[in-house]
DNA sequence: CTGAAAGCGCTAACAA
DNA sequence: TTGTTAGCGCTTTCAG
């Protein structure tokens, strides 16, 4: 591989490799004609520096980290990539390597490999930061925000999102709104009912028990939540549901019930899938997620503290956006 | 960052630097009493060797490289993620480091960083192959057959593959079968059109050239193809389309224009897009494609490249399966 | 079984 | 403007 070195450039153009060095880091002074003739000569042996090289002597490596939990289901997956298109365009932009490390959260994060890591979630590996931090190495959460660690986060404002949607149901003039969650466990998850409760209660709307049916982000999930939901005495005449795999499970037992959406259900969903798109024959109401920015704005936070333009301790929230399609309406009732 | 070095440890446990290179390494020999000492102060001094100075000295680095074409459409989309999963898993289990590298072609690789690369495919890119063939660097290719150049390659046995979904309409009993071919530029889409040009002429149903429409794996392509396929005196029964993308903008049409699927018009798709699957009301039949296999097979390849275990210029064909879902039947004017 | 020492290829003072 | 040199942290002979 890589088999000629600095030394090779440097005789063949009859200078010494500190001179070979800086012409090629562009740094420092050398002399036209040199600089020149060693061009010619790295151009002519094809010299690409040795990587480990230049890191160990420079202390730094210019690459960053990320790490994605392993899942597989295609909510997540369809979360995963997007996250990894967000920080492979920044890190092109701001000439960052990008090592990549999937992981169940048990495995070893060697942070010598790197300037800093990106965690795109955490589940199940919060120990992994931990090792980071005290590591001293630079690091930032996306899609997870902590008050307790020292850490750079950047999250999506998922109370407010999940305000915003159930607002629009109201407006739309519902006032028998039922939510199906996602994995509670979850903060995300958590989120998303807080901010369906809260607009409740700020619209005057009673909140309902049975209303709150109680899913894991997964279609499955939705389909029984929603059977259960149609065979009330008096069932919703719309459900926000937490993720858009869920609200196309619950669109679909409304099709099988013969209930038509939106005109007998209204059904929202959340994260803007693009499977949410494609549902035929209702393309789903849904809030989007800025997936992308949230990973773009990541990087780049972890590029400042890096370069220590910026301290690490910030907590970066970013809005939803309501994409109105076809799956929601004023209820017939009204 | 990872600021205890191996010297450090040597220090604190009263041996030299060998000898601790050795207890961490697990290999020459030890006495047993050092041996204990010794990691008993790495553990406490939590040392983690610098993996650039390993690398240095090693002359190897343990990381591969992983380049992806940078595209944005769903079809890619889900290509690229699989891809990248199944890499991410094997990669995973042979103890190597992954350097993700999606790049519009222009890009130099800078080949010093890994130990061989992994192309998921080349669109646009091919002078990247020659620059890493020519370093020397083990190099393996996925969905793209190349026999001019020494290289190994993992692809999809598309021809076989269009052979047996068109074999598959035939069995049901259909003669008017139309094809949506996929952009002619890529090999992929060549070897479909092929697969169903033989499986014709092999079952002596005579080749109609309006029913034949050239798409670009996208949908409005498809869209725009089916609703000339409808349009012809005598339509085709079933269409085979070289994805799942174009197969859902076939059943698309069919239902806007009161065509029953599969009952008035039978529809295969390729991939095994999860968006076929979801496709509602019916789910589409399809083509599954293993890239979660290719992509495993292409790591393992590369590694036993790397690892000298293989010579360089494999060419590993993948066979497809068909998922029978329920878009296809038995023409309903038999 | 162990330590000394010679690099690996490069960067960055420092001196000239 | 240049070259010399001292590392960067580690692996790996090679003597002991």
């Amino acid at each position: 591989m890589a088999n000629v070195s600095i030394k090779d450039v440097a005789r063949e153009a009859g200078v010494s490799i500190a001179t070979v060095s800086r012409v090629f880091n562009k740094q420092g002074t050398v002399k036209r004609a040199n600089k020149i003739r060693v061009e010619a000569v790295i151009k002519k042996l094809k010299f690409r520096p040795n990587v480990s090289a230049q890191r160990l002597a420079a202390r730094h490596n210019n690459a960053v980290g990320l790490v994605i939990p392993r899942y597989s289901d295609i909510f997540h997956s369809f979360y995963a990539l997007q996250i990894l298109q967000g920080v492979g365009l920044a890190v092109e932009r701001l000439k960052l390597d990008l090592l990549l490390h999937i992981t169940n959260g048990n495995t070893f994060l060697n942070v010598s490999a790197v300037e800093g890591v990106i965690f795109s979630d955490i589940i199940g590996n919060e120990e992994q930061v931990d090792n980071v931090l005290q590591m001293d190495c630079p690091c930032v959460i996306m899609n997870y925000l902590t008050k307790d660690l020292p850490v750079s986060c950047v999250a999506i404002d998922n109370v407010n999102a999940a305000r915003k949607a159930t607002e629009y149901l109201i407006k739309l003039g519902h006032k028998r709104i039922a939510t199906i969650t996602g994995e509670l466990k979850s903060q995300v998850a958590i989120d998303r009912l807080d901010g369906y409760i809260e607009t409740l209660e700020k619209n005057k709307i009673e909140k309902k028990n049975n209303y709150v049916k109680y899913g894991d982000f997964g279609r499955d999930s939705a389909i029984r939540a929603t059977k259960e939901l149609i065979k009330l005495k008096t069932p919703p005449t719309a459900i926000f549901a937490a993720s858009d795999e869920m609200a196309v499970g619950a669109t679909q037992v409304a099709f099988e019930s013969g209930i038509n959406v939106p005109r007998g259900l209204s059904i929202i969903g959340f994260d803007d899938n693009p499977l949410a798109l494609n549902f035929s024959p209702v393309s789903i109401t849904t809030m989007r997620q800025p997936l992308h920015k949230m990973a773009m704005v990541a990087t780049e936070t972890l590029y400042d503290l890096i370069t220590k333009k910026a301290k690490g301790n910030k907590k970066i929230i970013l809005p939803c956006e309501l994409i109105e399609r076809n799956s929601c309406a004023s209820p017939a009732n009204r």
